[in-house]
DNA sequence: AATTCGCTCGCACACTGTTCGAGAATCGTC
DNA sequence: GACGATTCTCGAACAGTGTGCGAGCGAATT
């Protein structure tokens, strides 16, 4: 085996082009993104791709490396749909982008596809990461722990938000709706429940809620960011005089 | 587009076969497990498959109905590998639960790939997820926030080993050490570092940390846990009787 | 002995990502 | 204008994919 390199696009430089006409690279991913959101991961295929653009499927070789590189290009778009907040509180820039990467993943589903198998790179992530590292570093957190924090955000966000898209979109692109799912779903539960009468007990009240299961998942994000934030909070040399600001709800 | 229904591995009955002779299900999945660590996840092939297990790649239809059953199966396979703690103590449970399903994550990247697309639902997962809903509803938490802790704890723990395993894996399957990778990302970051100088100061603190990069994402993974934990505890009715066993380190 | 069942598997189909090399279109320079 | 260089497009082809179909096999049941 060589010596390898450790290749993505963001390694590469890219001259964006000369000319306003045929495609581009901006072009491609534009569209790559709209193929996926409306037909999914699996239906993303370079012949589908340049058809959709009038051209033929190897052109778009020209422009992209390969289709692994067109998905980091991708993915970093929905990173660049999180709106970065303007604020003082740290509390509020950190959740701010918490729920802006929610949203933008459950708009793009995909997302979790791409980001389990490729690395994220691209400017747009980083702008995130260092927009809360630039929050939790006036807030008080100290080098490693700067580093440490940011990455719980995150790591919880995506974690949270990564398998409820998954599922998400798995009914939609089977033509499923939520309540035909758990119906389906229920004899698998079930039988899993006679091991574990914990878990038959939180699937009735599932059941038997009232809530509609949108709100439920918000209120379950919701729970998680906040406790994460205060035992963040909890870190910090003085956290008295922060530590009010949640409690409002 | 007809009436569909949710179908997956956990909602069909299977029944076990009848002879020791020839294929099993079992061992088709531990067989793929085992593709999956030695070559990754873009080496599973039924053809493959089929040629380890000394039988034709058709063969495998029988015993499963499609590969992301056989996905299903490999992927609660490495929830089942996460030992469950036997502790009074909610917090070891629960620190137990994650440590554990942190390791099976690593040692087997491609679980992340797996999540990603299919739902979890075997029942090693429910016996994880169970395990944690057990130990919250003893420590006190009610109703919906035991499955609301429950799941940040699970988000969490997922969320912040799922990149790691994705990253170090893509390096080993290329033949890349640790350093060459960080050499080759440096001109990339140095350029995202242009416009957020707070990167760079974090980027320079890594680079120059004499801490080795395991260590130091084991330091990360448990910064976040404990953080997540005590934020739990601050809800809980009486967070004072337990609130003190995180602060001995 | 005949029949049914559980199981294996070769063939075939429609499709995939990507390489190669021939060609077209456009540019900079004279 | 003309000519060479550069930038870009794309058809053909290759090796490989998941999986439906239906012919066949051995063993258990009738």
């Amino acid at each position: 085996m060589p010596e390898q390199r450790f290749t993505s696009v963001w390694t590469r430089e890219h001259k964006p082009r000369r000319a306003q006409q045929g495609l581009s690279r901006e072009q491609i991913v534009r569209a790559t993104v709209e193929l996926l959101d409306a037909e999914g991961m699996e239906a993303l295929s370079m012949r589908k791709l340049g058809a959709r653009l009038g051209a033929g499927a190897t052109s778009l070789y020209w422009h992209v490396a390969n289709k692994n590189e067109l998905l980091e290009l991708a993915m970093d778009e929905v990173f660049g749909a999180v709106r970065i907040p303007d604020s003082e509180s740290w509390r509020e820039v950190t959740s701010n982008v918490a729920w802006g990467l929610r949203a933008a993943i459950m708009a793009h589903p995909w997302f979790t596809f791409v980001l389990g198998s490729l690395p994220a790179l691209g400017p747009n992530a980083m702008n995130c990461s260092a927009t809360l590292c630039a929050a939790l570093a006036r807030a008080g957190f100290q080098k490693h722990d700067i580093d440490y924090a940011g990455a719980a955000i995150l790591s919880y966000t995506i974690g949270a938000t990564a398998p409820e898209a998954a599922y998400t979109s798995a009914l939609k692109s089977r033509g499923i709706t939520m309540e035909q799912a758990q119906r389906d779903l229920a004899p698998a539960v079930e039988e899993a429940a006679r091991a574990h009468p914990e878990i038959h007990a939180r699937f009735q009240e599932a059941v038997e809620s009232t809530i509609d299961p949108i709100a439920h998942r918000q209120l379950s994000f919701d729970f998680g960011l906040v406790s994460m934030l205060d035992g963040l909070s909890m870190r910090l040399p003085r956290s008295a005089d922060m530590s009010a600001d949640h409690l409002t709800k």
